[in-house]
Order: structure tokens, then C-alpha cells, then sequence
DNA sequence: CAACAATCTTTTCTACTATAATCATTCTTC
DNA sequence: GAAGAATGATTATAGTAGAAAAGATTGTTG
């Protein structure tokens, strides 16, 4: 328990020019929300054999039916890379199907088995009831705070121009 | 819950209970500043050599010099398992070196490489200068509303007994 | 001192992520 | 109708992430 080393590194605790001191706050308040999800994700898994990737994937899925991987990705903000993961993970688990559509032979709609909506429906809160109810206890200001301060930040980091894959119909 | 036996599941748009919309909502926030995290690590890593957490590490090793891998992990909210990698590569770019302790030999304090502290000292800011200007552009309210979002988030998610190894009394 | 417990790091395994390259299919143009 | 562009899904590659288990070392106890 004793500090060992007490060689004097005569390294002064730096000034901590606040712009720092702030960056190192955001940066590790970024990192407990990623890591955190990734707790829970894996938490998921254990008791509903889904992680937080898939279910949000599985809910884009159910709430609208035959989207193609790409639109997906869309939705979800993944890469569509990312998705083909994903998706093999829930087909294997049955969750889903990969239906071609016959006249582009190009594209392939995603749908829910049976057992993928039963999924959902019955689905457990994604981010768990401890939150939800959390949440919930916030008052209204808190909860839009949060929210709107999670989106802020996706705004600026993402830059302005690029905001989601709106109706951007220019090629 | 208990739903009644659904006789007409004739795919309705689905009811969107306002819960499930704001979940969605809230999940997409949280994998777009995910996501542009991500993004920003690998341009970080083409324009500066090193990632984005990896950054983040070394910015710590900084700070405090000798820290254990079990020390690093805490601060920076990553788990043990993972700053393996992260200090591998740090090491492999020599901008950390391992050090044993000799009284304790189970133990490896981090410290920094001269070319480590250069590398902090001229960090490039870990979001970008985009980002800062956006970020100073807003109100001294929006700043807050993001911070705070973002740490009310992570308390939430992480729950109200597992709060970081703040070590208020420790500098 | 030998057996066991405790502690710290690393390895192994699976999953998620993105970019770039590749493959299959369709559309366009001549 | 064939060459080439365009589009959609996938693979290849690499970084990141956590859990679980293994490895190494130290401390404790009989």
C-alpha cells in the first residue's frame, strides 16, 4: 500500500488549462455511457439471448417490415457492414429471415419470424427497468436535459451537415 | 404485459406507447454519439497515429505517472481485460513502458515515454477543433445541458452505486 | 515450509464497429 | 444485346470491448 517508487519524478500535476480538464470530463462521461450500454448489452444476453445491437436491430425490423439492410442501418446508425453481423446473428437464432426480393434480385428484405416478434413484443426494456424507473422519478426539465443532451452532443461530434440519413434524395 | 389474445395482427403501425418511442429515441442518441465517437477515433488514428481511447489512456498515464493497469482501468472506465490491448499497442508505438514493480512483481506501473508526453502535450484536442468550436459557440446553459446529459446518462445506466472511483480526496 | 487464499495481469473467446475491397445483379448506353 | 456504370450485400481486415479463465506472484496459516 505504500507508494512505492518516491523517485521524484519533479513532474508538476500539470496546470490544467480547464480546456483539458473539460475534454478528460467528456471524454470519460462518453466512455461510462459506452460502457455502460456495453454492461447492459452483455447483461441482455445472458437472460434474453439478445444483445442491445440485435434487439434495437429486431425492433427496426418489426416495426416496419421488408426493409433492405441498408435502410437499417439507416435507422439504426450502423454501418451496413455492421449490419450483416448483426442480422447473421438473429437468422441464426431464427429471428428473422432474409427474403430476396424476386424482382431486384439485388435486394433483401429483412423480416420477423414469428419468434422475433414474440421477442419484441414481449421485449425487456432495453435499457432496463432500474433505468426506466429512474428515469422516470426525473423530473421533466431532467429527462429533457438528458435526452436532449445526448443529441446535442451526437450533433456536434457528427458535425451539422451530416445529420442522419434524412430525405437527402441528391445522388 | 398480458396481452389478450391478438386476434387481428393485420400489422398495424403498431401503437408506439410513447414509451417504446422515447426508448428508440434515446437508443438512437446513444449510438450516434457511439458511432461518432468511433468515427472520429479512426480519423484521430490516420491524422495522429493513435486512437481515440487509446489517447484517453495515455492522457492518464500522463496525469498520474506509474498507475497499475487496474489503477488506468478505473479512471478511464474500461475494464481490465480491455486496457490490455490498449496498452499492448501503446507499448508496441513505445509510448508507454511497462515497469515491474520489484517489491511487488505481480504489479506493472505505466509510465509514460518521452515521446508519450510529447504526444499529450501536443495533443491534438480529443474531439476535434470542429467540435470545440462548435462547443464554445453554445451558451454556457447548452454546455452544461450536454455535460450533464451525458453524465446523468451514464449514472442512470450504471446506477446510483457504482460511481466511479472518484477520488475527491486522493490529488 | 507447504497449502491455500488473495491480488494483479494476461489470454481466450465472442461480439460489435468501420473502411475498403469484392461479388452479384440491375440499369444505361450504344 | 454486350460493355460499363450503379447499386446492394457481403467479405477482409483491424481496433475495441467485456467475461471468464488461466498465469504469476504474494500473503497467510497450519
Amino acid at each position: 500500500m505504500n507508494k512505492p517508487p518516491a523517485e521524484d519524478h519533479r513532474r508538476r500535476p500539470a496546470p490544467k488549462s480547464g480546456k483539458v480538464q473539460r475534454d478528460l470530463e467528456l471524454l470519460r462521461a462518453v466512455r461510462r455511457v459506452m460502457q455502460a450500454f456495453d454492461l447492459h448489452s452483455h447483461q441482455l444476453a445472458s437472460s434474453s439471448q439478445i444483445t442491445l445491437p440485435q434487439l434495437l436491430c429486431l425492433m427496426a425490423v418489426v416495426a416496419e417490415e421488408g426493409m433492405t439492410s441498408r435502410r437499417i442501418a439507416g435507422e439504426i446508425f450502423a454501418s451496413a457492414s455492421t449490419l450483416v453481423g448483426v442480422l447473421d446473428r438473429l437468422e441464426s437464432k431464427q429471428l428473422i429471415d432474409r427474403v430476396r426480393d424476386p424482382r431486384d434480385r439485388r435486394q433483401i428484405h429483412i423480416v420477423p419470424t414469428e419468434a422475433g416478434r414474440r421477442l419484441v413484443a414481449a421485449a425487456p426494456s432495453p435499457f432496463g427497468e432500474p433505468f426506466d424507473r429512474a428515469f422516470a422519478a426525473l423530473s421533466e426539465a431532467r429527462q429533457r436535459q438528458l435526452v436532449e443532451g445526448l443529441e446535442l452532443m451526437a450533433d456536434l461530434m457528427a458535425g451539422p451537415e451530416e445529420r442522419g440519413p434524412s430525405s437527402d434524395s441528391g445522388r
